[in-house]
DNA sequence: TTATCAAATCAACATTGTGTTCAGTGAAGG
DNA sequence: CCTTCACTGAACACAATGTTGATTTGATAA
């Protein structure tokens, strides 16, 4: 634990970029505090009046992003079962996760890539899965049902965190918020169309 | 690297039951040779005669995981248009999937776990992805192009593999694979009919 | 200008896990 | 009976950890 009470935000911000950009390079499991201390130029005595070990900085950048995602996910429009049906509004809570993720690339490219982490992974799920699934029970009541709920919202979200898992790993310049919105009105039409053919 | 040729398979199966229990227990990160010699209740010079350090005992983990799985997957029916147009068809390798992860449950809920592997979570992905991909572009000519198919692919898997999370997490004895298989249809069946009423 | 004080530095320390080596043990099989 | 071989146990140098205490830096404000 530090001993002081306040301290230099750069400092910790400097970490918290040294423990992206290692993570990225070698793997949480092989990050050591001796080489975040090198990376952020700072002496290694440093990082301990900031964050305890490792893990600690790994807590403290995952819970920047979720309350992140959190906010932007809060500011959508009340729900109202007439206006739901219509797709934009079914969909405002994806749109407002997009543009967050867009916003923190960096971050969440890490987090969420092949060496990020997978409890992470889940908290973001349950973020955003929660409030569409809020949105389709308005308007099916087949959503209602706890235990088909459930598994109906691990589907989707996970379907949805997938293909920004692929955007993110491309490189995200490569689609806009808004291509990335019609892509997924698209995948879902598609699968409309197969399922209505068989 | 071991010097010896022959080896005591239990030991190497008691290192990897170890390995398991305590990624479960503790995170991979956290695990220690040391610990894993105890728990294996072998001596930790033992170890080293087997593999070289605990990322070894991860990699030959999901490598004996990931063929195990392209053999269940591999042995579906030939591709055929007129038969790939059943939805059971279309589900053969899906099913296959279910079935091995449900054989190797334990090893397949640690590492897509909380505490597992993002990398091996993709592989998983990639595998049954591509196998089912490889049916739905059969069927439909827009499955083909390119950038479209990968988005697909990732959106299909995920989708999937989001529910055999779930389904893991919950004790696997919660549901059958056929019940498995018949909440699949049934979620895509709900999500077919929603995107018919917007 | 100078005194102050929080933040960062630097060197030293005990501790813990690592990976390697090597002499020894004990059971199975020719 | 004696060889073989997986495993044991103890010792080793090495590297990262987390902590301490003394010291330097630099911004602020009296």
């Amino acid at each position: 634990m530090s001993v002081h009470e306040k301290m230099n935000f750069e400092t910790k911000q400097a970490i918290k970029n040294a423990f992206i950009q290692q993570v990225e390079e070698v793997g949480f499991e092989r990050v050591t505090v001796k080489n975040l201390a090198f990376v952020a130029e700072i002496n290694r005595g440093t990082f301990y009046l900031h964050y305890s070990d490792k893990y600690d900085v790994m807590e403290d950048l995952q819970q920047e992003l979720l309350m992140e995602l959190e906010r932007y996910v809060k500011h959508v429009q009340p729900l109202d079962a007439f206006q739901t049906l219509k797709m934009g509004q079914l969909y405002q809570p994806f749109i407002k996760v997009i543009t967050c993720i867009k916003e923190h690339a960096p971050a969440f490219r890490m987090l969420l890539g092949e060496q990020g982490s997978p409890s992470f992974t889940q908290k973001v799920k349950m973020i955003f899965g929660s409030h569409i699934l809020d949105r389709l029970s308005l308007i099916r009541k087949e959503a209602q049902d706890p235990e088909f709920q459930q598994y109906l919202q691990a589907f989707i979200a996970s379907a949805i965190l997938g293909v920004i898992q692929e955007w993110l790993d491309k490189g995200n310049e490569n689609l806009t918020v808004e291509e990335m919105v019609a892509l997924h009105f698209r995948l879902i039409r598609f699968l409309g169309n197969v399922i209505g053919t068989i």
